[in-house]
DNA sequence: ATTTTTTATGCAATCGGTTGCAAATACAAA
DNA sequence: TTTGTATTTGCAACCGATTGCATAAAAAAT
């Protein structure tokens, strides 16, 4: 049954002869009203073509079932399935996602901020910005009691929930690997270090060399943007350097497939002359040859994860400000790009 | 300055002695009020740090400004880059995006449709589930003349613009192209043949073969979920078959280069043995060894153009149900993967 | 039959902007 | 000074659902 304009509860209320309110509280199942009289309100409701008019709904009860996400780019192996797991949660609890892309710029960030503010977002899902350095915007949402969960890209705060994974354990793992595999001269490639993401991986390169008697050597350390270009600049770097590496250790599986093909192309064996690790477990590096060590991320469940407790406060289940933090399992994948012993 | 509870119109005129029309149309800039008045209002928000609330404004107004996005799947190359650039567009012209995922089951997507009529989106966006075969569930925006774009998979629908790419004619090149290197047996792998895009690439394929004087032979057809578990599959039939292709022509880059990999490793030389080409760009295309042909499909721009055809239509702008298909322009990018003659 | 308790429903205010129409004020022309 | 016109502003009725409180009706207790 359609209608040209839309039916209300006032409609309904005329047309079955009671108050606007018994039809509102028999649509939601209050306990006040009798069962008679909800089954009438809701067969008539949809008989008629009724629809809930949300924007009435949420201007009464100041709430919007709406969550906003935050993320740097959608279009990487990382976001779109965190984004996806994100989706799922959800919408199976009814909410509603408001997705906007910061594009790596703190600017755009805090425009999106304030856009999520004035949407009323009950509550927000952000990775941070490249560049982020402060979370000056976001204090707008901690004055307002909105809760904001960080993923992935996070800031120490304690006013926030933050979900990650230990890069500081997985970075170390992958590198004692490489140590084990008899890589005596490793190279690390991270990105802007002020992320915690990198900063950690990072950690745990250094930390892993110290504990196995190797110094840390400044000029193994190269910050660039992770991305397919930067992965082949890099290569041509290496393959400029007169002592190179023997392993190259990349936070990010785009940027170190990227990089071993011109590596590759230039005559070298991988991993015979230098071994590869990167990080993320993109599907990339089941495809790059030989397939690349890495890092297994729990991108689609890190979304779950981060949205479920996001809603498990929204809904007094659970609480934001006892749960500080949570971590993630990930482990490292050992594949052909790293195992010097057999070669690939 | 921050406040503890939020400030509304009232409040403003309230505090500048004024009524509270004249504050809400000194806030959206109305020609009827002076100068003064609304630099006076204007400042006296920013200071009290008011924050217009849209449900409200939409209550009234009954427009939301915001536009749904249903998509089959977020975590894919072709999706994440599209709703990147819907994001962009949506964002630079003050629209909400709303994004669910069907999970390539008409049974979700027509639950997603639901609720977005229920949010009341003033505008959908729309790439078709794997088996979604009628366009009812769509029946109740077109009743309410909400507009509806499709793009990449679509239906056809004198009611809704379709914005896609010439399937037929990037099918046609890319077959012509393996026949032009020297193939002969050339097969082709499909998603479902009732969307459109696979349906158009199949006759694309077919048309070039027929046109080369081949016959199209059944065999040489193969349909399954193009996805990295399907090109695995695939592989594994292909090194079964007595009488093998010597040409594969793959719907989608994904499933190709998984196909590829395990040609490869069962010991056929690509090119040489088997020529490759795929569909999409995907940034795999370029990792894969040796590199796949394949048709650069405009993703990101596809997103922007539906979106901003969507928003000129809801701002009477351009009219949707003056154009009724949008075609942009692809072509196809000669790798490695099919150069017969040059051999990897 | 009367009072008490329980259950079911309605009244009316509220959420915060928007907008057609009327009224007030300003400014110009006569 | 008066009348006419243009410019500003305000009144008040929406938009549709929610909910505290009051009342009415039904059931139970006395």
């Amino acid at each position: 049954m359609k209608e040209d304009k839309e039916i209300t509860i006032y409609d309904l209320a005329k047309h079955l002869k009671i108050s606007a309110a018994t039809v509102s509280r028999s649509l939601k199942d209050h306990p006040g009203i009798s069962k008679s009289t909800k089954k009438k309100v809701q067969e008539a409701a949809k008989e008629m073509g009724y629809r809930s008019n949300n924007f009435a709904r949420n201007l009464r009860k100041q709430k919007t079932n709406t969550i906003g996400v935050i993320v740097p780019k959608l279009n990487s192996y990382f976001v779109s399935s965190a984004i996806a797991g994100m989706e799922k949660i959800a919408n199976e609890n009814g909410y509603n996602l408001i997705i906007s892309q910061s594009l790596e710029s703190v600017k755009k960030e805090i425009a999106n901020t304030i856009t999520m503010f004035n949407s009323r977002v009950d509550g927000l899902l952000v990775s941070l910005a490249y560049d982020t350095e402060n979370m000056e915007h976001f204090d707008v949402f901690f004055d307002k009691n909105i809760p904001v969960v960080f993923f992935d890209r996070v800031y120490e705060d304690s006013r926030s929930l933050n979900v990650i994974i230990d890069n500081y354990r997985n970075a170390y793992d992958i590198t004692k690997h490489l140590i084990d595999e008899g890589c005596k001269r490793i190279m690390h490639i991270a990105g802007n270090l002020t992320r915690n993401v990198y900063a950690e991986r990072c950690r745990g390169y250094k930390d892993a060399l110290r504990d196995a008697g190797f110094e840390f050597q400044d000029e193994l350390l190269i910050v660039n943007e992770l991305s397919e270009e930067a992965g082949k600049e890099l290569g041509k770097k290496i393959l400029q350097m007169p002592n190179k590496p023997d392993a190259v250790f990349v936070a990010n599986d785009v940027c170190a497939a990227n990089c071993m093909q011109i590596i590759k192309t230039a005559g070298y064996s991988i991993p015979g002359d230098i071994a590869f690790a990167g990080f993320n477990n993109d599907p990339i590096s089941k495809i790059v040859e030989p397939h690349l060590t890495t890092v297994n991320y729990p991108c689609y469940e890190m979304g779950e994860m981060a949205m479920r407790n996001l809603i498990d406060h929204l809904t007094g289940d659970g609480n934001i400000s006892t749960t500080n933090k949570i971590i993630l399992r990930s482990e490292i994948v050992v594949r052909a790009s790293s195992l010097k012993g057999k070669g690939q």
